[in-house]
DNA sequence: TGTACATCAGTGAACGCGCGTTCACTGATGTAC
DNA sequence: TGTACATCAGTGAACGCGCGTTCACTGATGTAC
């Protein structure tokens, strides 16, 4: 039988691993403190001797997958195989399906996932009409064509995405501008 | 003074051209019906006239955005200056700073950029974490590794959300590999 | 080792608030004659 | 052109629900002696 701090810590981390999985499947306000609490064995009352919000939850679960990654990321020697494998990893079939240990930034998605149809096809009309407009102007649409036109769509994105939801301004704009100059590079190569 | 259709048609307008502003400044769950209604000169009580649920009216505010890109990009001859044109425009310091008429998937940053303090620094570790990993993997930083650097992040994220939240898995595949195939190609130019 | 007490952690009911949605009402716009 | 009536659109109060948060209580774990 765990003693009294050991099974505290135990719990603590079970609300975690269940709040990292359940905000990363169904986005932050989809999830409520009950859900939370039930998976991880508990109820509601005592969330409140863990954590002292529900923002707050949702802070330390998204560090504590940002620290898991880090570790994850030391353990191996730098160089140009790790950036590979994490490139590799991070855009795999099995981090696309992965609800439970996905980096922090795709849980956003979520918010779209659950939405009904007619919002997930309205967002996905605006991807179509990006690539479309790359697509044309690339002329006749061979594989290669198709690859660019999609890649300047997820750097125009993700470019953009990222450097909003960073606090420090210098930071935002070097990643604007970097995903900017590299769109530019793919669509001339 | 207007006759009765062609009044309601442009309270319809103001309604949604409200509603596109502020789900994309704040975000969908923060902004409420009356929000909306309000900015559009109008009170709660009619919103139901115009639209059938709050979900109708994200699913029209977004639509209405991407057909006013859609038509905006058809007024330009196609051809490799069109497409330069878009991505400065997706990438400009206007885009960054421009709440209203922003293409809509940014509007999911909001759900952070309005979240405490806390939320966005565990977000921004994971960028920077992720940054870090690939800036140590290319050796000395000079410029032209960091730009590297960060516009390999901006695909992993943008080519998994772009991937993730659309309906189509095959689409999905296609924007996954893509970004996959191009973010190995940045890693070794 | 055993007993008495203090402390701690978990329970579940209840509170309060925000907000999507509904509804009875009213005044304004249009139509019939 | 004027009057009587019908219809339509907007109002604001009220409903209902979900959920974050609080709280009085209880049983279990640990401590003193």
């Amino acid at each position: 039988m765990p003693t009294r701090p050991k099974k505290r810590q135990l719990f603590r981390e079970n609300i975690l691993r269940s709040a990292s999985r359940l905000f990363n499947r169904h986005g932050f306000n989809a999830v409520s403190i009950d859900n939370v609490m039930a998976e991880a064995g508990l109820t509601r009352g005592s969330f409140y001797t863990y954590f002292s919000s529900k923002t707050d939850l949702y802070a330390q679960s998204v560090a504590r997958v940002v620290g898991e990654k880090r570790s994850r990321a030391a353990a191996i020697e730098p160089g140009r195989m790790r950036t590979e494998g994490v490139i590799r990893d991070y855009l795999s079939v099995r981090h696309f399906e992965d609800v439970d240990d996905a980096w922090p930034m795709l849980g956003l998605t979520a918010e779209i996932l659950r939405s009904d149809p007619s919002v997930r096809q309205a967002f996905e009309a605006a991807l179509r009409l990006l690539i479309e407009i790359f697509e044309q102007d690339m002329g006749r649409g061979n594989q290669s064509d198709r690859t660019r036109a999609f890649a300047i769509a997820a750097l125009c994105v993700g470019g953009m995405v990222l450097a909003r939801s960073v606090e420090d301004r210098g930071l935002a704009d070097t990643m604007r501008e970097a995903a900017l100059a590299t769109a530019l590079r793919i669509g001339q190569w």
